[in-house]
DNA sequence: TTCTTGGATAAGAATAATTCTTAATAACAT
DNA sequence: ATGTTATTAAGAATTATTCTTATCCAAGAA
């Protein structure tokens, strides 16, 4: 369920770019197409760099500046998410569920936390006379398990 | 309390500096002390640019380059933060108390947010199979009062 | 089918924040 | 005072991202 694998996309998913390019009056251009693709796949949180590095195998000639551009359009049509994360270059999030997320510190991954509980627990009182809240962002820093094992040797 | 007016620096605080110095064995220059200054009148989240241009008035010659070094310096001997904020260029912060951040997202104020009783909440289980926690990063993200009152026009 | 047109792209320049390189300077011990 | 060495100023370099512009291309009109 959290970890699918890079399967090739399916014809629910080319259906569902189809469509939202047709409602947001876009056109599905081969570029577009080919990042969703790659986006869709990627089961991690891949930079804009990771997708046109991966993309530059099948498309040589795509350029970076699309790859950004297309992605800030999916963010804004609500197909992925970008991410700004503490002390990173931004990254992209295809899972829309509300989550956070653990980085490493050493490795730099970055892993989903699902934490129901914080999303839904009551501010300090205090805040109110700083301003309205609208969002919750919240980075859980540390090591990972992979980086523990190695720095326990 | 939270809101110091913006006095000249005490000799207790120069004391620090030069003593902090001493310790570590590094020389107490000009330019260390006027940013110490600098950064300890700021009561909000200065940006190493804030520091610079605020500096340029009275040292005229000092290079944006040496704001950064010193701060980073001052970042490892404890003296100050660096707030790595999401979407937001490396600001620094002299409260060294455990705290969090508001951050308006019209004009990009950062107010300092105290919340204990998060700081102490058990994490979610499935967190251990990730990796080991080391700290948390809490952003809240929404309006300022006074952009509130702004748009509220 | 050919033409028209506007949105989209590729390429590279521009920008912004930060760090690096290097030669000159200045703090501090002697 | 002098010498040693850390530190600085200046500007180049780097990194991530966005902007500019000429060209391209897909879809509809003729
Ligand atoms: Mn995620
Ligand atoms: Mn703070
Ligand atoms: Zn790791
Ligand atoms: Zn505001």
């Amino acid at each position: 369920m959290m970890n699918m694998t890079n399967a090739e996309l399916n014809d629910q998913d080319l259906d569902q770019i189809r469509r939202i390019c047709e409602e947001a009056g876009i056109k599905l251009t081969h570029q577009r197409l080919e990042i969703f693709k790659e986006l869709m796949t990627a089961r991690d949180h891949p930079s804009a760099e990771d997708i046109h590095r991966h993309l530059q195998k099948r498309m040589p000639t795509v350029a970076i500046d699309t790859v950004y551009r297309t992605l800030a359009t999916f963010d804004e049509l609500g197909i992925a998410r970008r991410l700004h994360l503490a002390n990173n270059r931004n990254l992209f999030d295809t899972n829309l569920a509300p989550h956070h997320h653990f980085i490493c510190d050493a490795c730099r991954k970055v892993e989903d936390v699902y934490w129901p509980d914080f999303d839904s627990t009551a501010l300090p009182e205090e805040i109110s006379a700083i301003g309205q809240v609208r969002s919750r962002h919240l980075e859980l820093h540390g090591l990972c398990t992979a980086c523990l094992e190695q720095s326990g040797e």
